[in-house]
DNA sequence: CGTCTTTGACCGGCGC
DNA sequence: GCGCCGGTCAAAGACG
């Protein structure tokens, strides 16, 4: 049924035409009763769209069921729009919130440019106030040239509007994509391209051409830094995940300690975009497909394909915040979404929307000099059904164990609004290292931005329980973290694509 | 005929 | 210096 395999998005709501978005809304709601089904113990929607799905044609009361069907999933749709409507109600909360602290942090930072303009500056937390400065030492080491920190700060400060006008860009052309849908694509894609040319993520789209073979180290000074990569496993059939971009093979290796061979693409989008994937089975499990990407996409990218790439950049810009603060670049993420995945994937057989309904960022470090500070997203976890927990806040992935055992650190967790906590779904720490996503109120805000103020200091990033502060010091704490971590932002914004954006595809 | 895949060769980094 | 290994190139073949 074509409706189980479509990408579980929430409309954003003025996308397309009315009729794409009821398309939508319905997709949303037979995959949304069917995550509350799992989650509550309710078998009910599942077993309908299961009964749907199969064209029930047994007796004569098939008529009435179909009807009950169609209610059901009438009054599921009507649930679901108004968790569309409470999803847009907290969305619109998020960017107030967003602008005020960014109105804030720009005090601050005025503030503090006009205190220590002639100072040499060598903290870390200054070093990672602006984006430029993480961008400009990105590849350095954290003792690295304080004649390049001076340099990033006075740039910091020319560049300060354009700064400005990125982070507007990214989050505010996401919502302007929701309002306008035709625009979201692109949009998000410059939002994109922006923010990882901001933050150093490797190949730059200037540096696109140089890049090809050996180049791009030459014009680099650090050199020595290698690319940040973001894997993704998830459970597919098909040789390769379809993630919305084009791939042309240029490679094939049998690597060491794997029998199945690695395939290597090249985004063929655009004539020289120089992101690469890899792509690999699992040695343990053949159903899992691991494919790495690295590099970032110098064009736009089709809708299909964004939600991937803000997840991968995402992801690889925390990974490289982290490890330019860290000699141990141990980077946990709560990050992405079911929905995200689900909309970035196509995957034909397996349906992921089922089968990978929360994300685990466990820790990057397989070994202890790994060749490329990399950061997995593993998308393999199992419904719920199989693994069943009797606390949302305990739902592991049966093959948790096994994530665990090669990535030994904790992970974040960052589950989509299928939680079954009541809607709409708040930001918060749970026990057991794990962090929910279930609301965008400020405190869970200040929640979440504690994780992150966590990682510096991190080798193994472990979220704690999160204590309440005061308003004042949560929107303080807010604003240091959203400052001082622009992976942060990155995250946020690719956050909402993943709970939003995905139904500004309405275009 | 153009595009894509396959596959052996080559290159550079890294460890010993 | 040597060998291993990951990554890439590029010629040849396959395919539509």
């Amino acid at each position: 049924m074509e409706v189980m395999k479509s990408p579980v998005v929430v409309s954003g709501g003025g996308g397309g035409g009315f009729k794409e978005e009821m398309k939508f809304e319905s997709n949303i709601g037979v995959d949304e009763v069917r995550e509350l089904g799992k989650i509550g113990g309710q078998t009910t929607a599942r077993d309908g769209d299961r009964s749907m799905s199969s064209s029930p044609n047994r007796n004569d009361s098939k008529n009435s069921e179909q009807e009950n069907h169609v209610e059901s999933t009438r009054a599921e749709i009507g649930v679901v729009r108004e968790e569309n409507e409470r999803l847009r109600m907290i969305l619109a909360q998020m960017v107030k919130d967003y602008q005020s602290l960014k109105m804030q942090f720009f005090d601050i930072a005025q503030q503090e440019q006009s205190k220590d303009s002639n100072e040499t500056i060598d903290n870390d937390n200054m070093i990672d106030k602006t984006e430029l400065q993480v961008s400009l030492s990105l590849g350095t080491t954290s003792s690295g040239p304080k004649k390049e920190e001076k340099m990033n700060i006075s740039n910091k400060i020319s560049d300060e509007g354009e700064l400005r006008e990125g982070l507007t860009l990214g989050l505010d052309c996401k919502f302007e994509g929701l309002k306008e849908g035709s625009t979201y694509t692109s949009s998000e894609n410059s939002f994109i391209e922006s923010k990882e040319e901001e933050i150093g993520l490797p190949w730059p789209p200037g540096r696109v051409l140089k890049n090809l073979r050996s180049g791009e180290d030459d014009i680099l000074p650090q050199a020595h830094v290698k690319k940040a990569r973001v894997s993704v496993r998830a459970r597919c059939d098909a040789p390769t995940m379809n993630d919305g971009c084009q791939w042309r093979k240029y490679g094939q290796k049998i690597a060491k300690g794997n029998p199945c061979p690695r395939a290597y693409y090249r985004c063929t989008v655009a004539p020289a975009c120089p992101v690469r994937k890899q792509v690999q089975r699992c040695a343990e499990d053949m159903s899992i497909l691991i494919t790495t990407y690295e590099g970032t996409h110098n064009h736009s990218l089709p809708f299909s394909a964004t939600a991937m790439a803000s997840t991968t950049s995402a992801a690889a810009s925390m990974l490289m915040s982290g490890s330019s603060g860290s000699s141990h670049p141990t980077i946990l993420a709560p990050y992405s979404t079911s929905s995200l995945t689900t909309a970035a994937m196509n995957f034909n057989p397996t349906d992921v929307s089922r089968t990978s309904r929360s994300l685990y960022l466990p820790s990057q470090s397989i070994s202890s000099t790994p060749p490329h500070p990399t950061i997995t997203l593993d998308l393999t976890s199992t419904p719920s059904s199989l693994a069943p927990m009797s606390s949302p806040f305990n739902r592991f992935p049966s093959n948790y164990s096994s994530v665990t055992s090669r990535f030994p650190s904790s992970s974040f967790r960052f589950s989509s609004s299928e939680s079954n906590a009541p809607l709409p779904p708040s930001w918060g720490a749970s026990s057991k290292g794990y962090l929910n996503y279930q609301s965008y109120g400020k405190s869970q805000l200040g929640s979440f931005n504690q994780a992150y103020i966590q990682k510096p200091n991190a080798s193994t990033l472990v979220t704690t329980p999160t204590t309440q502060h005061s308003l004042t010091d949560t929107i303080a704490t807010a604003t240091k973290a959203i400052t001082a971590d622009p992976s942060f932002q990155s995250a946020l914004a690719a956050a909402i694509t993943s709970i939003v954006g995905g139904g500004g595809n309405g275009s």
